[in-house]
DNA sequence: CCTAACGGCAAACGACTGTTTGTCTAAATG
DNA sequence: CATTTAGACAAACAGTCGTTTGCCGTTAGG
């Protein structure tokens, strides 16, 4: 019995909240942390700069809004995709298409994980740490399972490769070449015949 | 009859100069471009930030240099290992371990290459994007002469994608953990199994 | 209906940004 | 020895940064 009827004024506080953080994604995603300034923000969405202080705290919280997006987002694609796929190889093939599409379709809110580093922001650079580490703990268990020709394989290790490697198509992906499911699949074959 | 001895004086100034670019290294290294200021940069050295216009025409023009050294550097480093190795996949591994020591040892400047986008000096863009293609066109030759298991596979996909892992190393490294060599070793083993 | 709360505006804050200027000093050149 | 040259200093430039403050109008809740 909280909160019975959803209020009206928080549904409008909340659509230019969200105004807000689509224009920081786009911005950062774009020009990275410290090249876009808060003034670039708020213009964007018709605001002016201190306005902005009536939603976030901080230009760093503004950050961490966005990233805690962009980590729901590309977490909960690539969990589902997870859930419908039968066997190692293709939880690992779905876990890697829903990764890329998520980060390379749609939304900007992912490609900010990729591109604006803790350091950044020290005030938040354990939140943004933190975050980061929650969605790797999704691959863990996809590569512990993988049936490598050597099962003593160092797991973590190719963790780290593989997410640098699919994290690195925001530099050179064009939406005319290979679209991510390609991508994909040409990926984890490579490796695949690798395995067994 | 240029140049005959060496005048002491241009040596005095050039290793000032010298002195600002390894400092401009390590802050761009550590903070990124934005986050480094000329003053930080000059008062590392000793100098106050109208100074440095003696010897950049602009901060821009500094990170140039950088980049300029950083090229270098594991360019040759590259170039000189592959030249010491026979058989494709013995220049693979030795491009890939030269790579991988030039980016995680001794020097900043080709980890400045690496953090920082040429999308920050909007200015100086086209030259940094013409140093990072310099750069890629070595690996080039290495991929195409690689006999792989399908003959007809993407080779500038698979050189992006790799490039892109060994460049993320710089994410997670540990000095304590796997040397440069040990990561190039498990790195090109894992590809050359499903190659071959 | 009244009142408290809140989003947004307007304006300014001090700090810091990259860069320019004019002057001084010391070393290289003829 | 006289002259040129250039690195560095000192000081300031105009602009931008993230952030704070006081106020106003609207709106939700009692």
């Amino acid at each position: 019995m909280a909160q019975t009827a959803a209020p009206s004024r928080r549904r409008r506080t909340d659509s230019r909240r969200r105004e807000l953080l689509d224009e920081a994604a786009w911005l950062f995603r774009q020009k990275g942390y410290h090249a876009t300034s808060v003034r670039d923000v708020c213009s964007a969405v018709g605001m002016l700069p201190g306005s902005l202080y009536s939603h976030f705290a901080s230009k760093e919280e503004l950050l961490v809004a966005v990233y805690e997006v962009g980590i729901a987002e590309i977490s909960q694609a690539v969990a589902s995709a997870v859930a419908d796929a039968d066997g190692p190889w293709e939880r690992f093939e779905a876990a890697c298409t829903a990764h890329l599409e998520a980060l390379l379709k749609s939304s900007d809110y992912p490609q900010v994980v990729v591109r604006v580093l803790p350091d950044d922001a020290p005030g938040a650079k354990d939140q943004l740490v933190a975050l980061r580490d929650s969605y790797d703990a999704i691959f863990v268990p996809l590569m512990t399972e993988l049936p490598l020709a050597d099962p003593g394989a160092d797991r973590g290790f190719l963790l780290r490769l593989v997410i640098g490697a699919l994290n690195s198509t925001t530099t050179w992906f064009r939406p005319m070449g290979d679209s991510p499911r390609t991508i994909a699949r040409k990926f984890v074959a490579t490796l695949r015949e690798a395995a067994e």
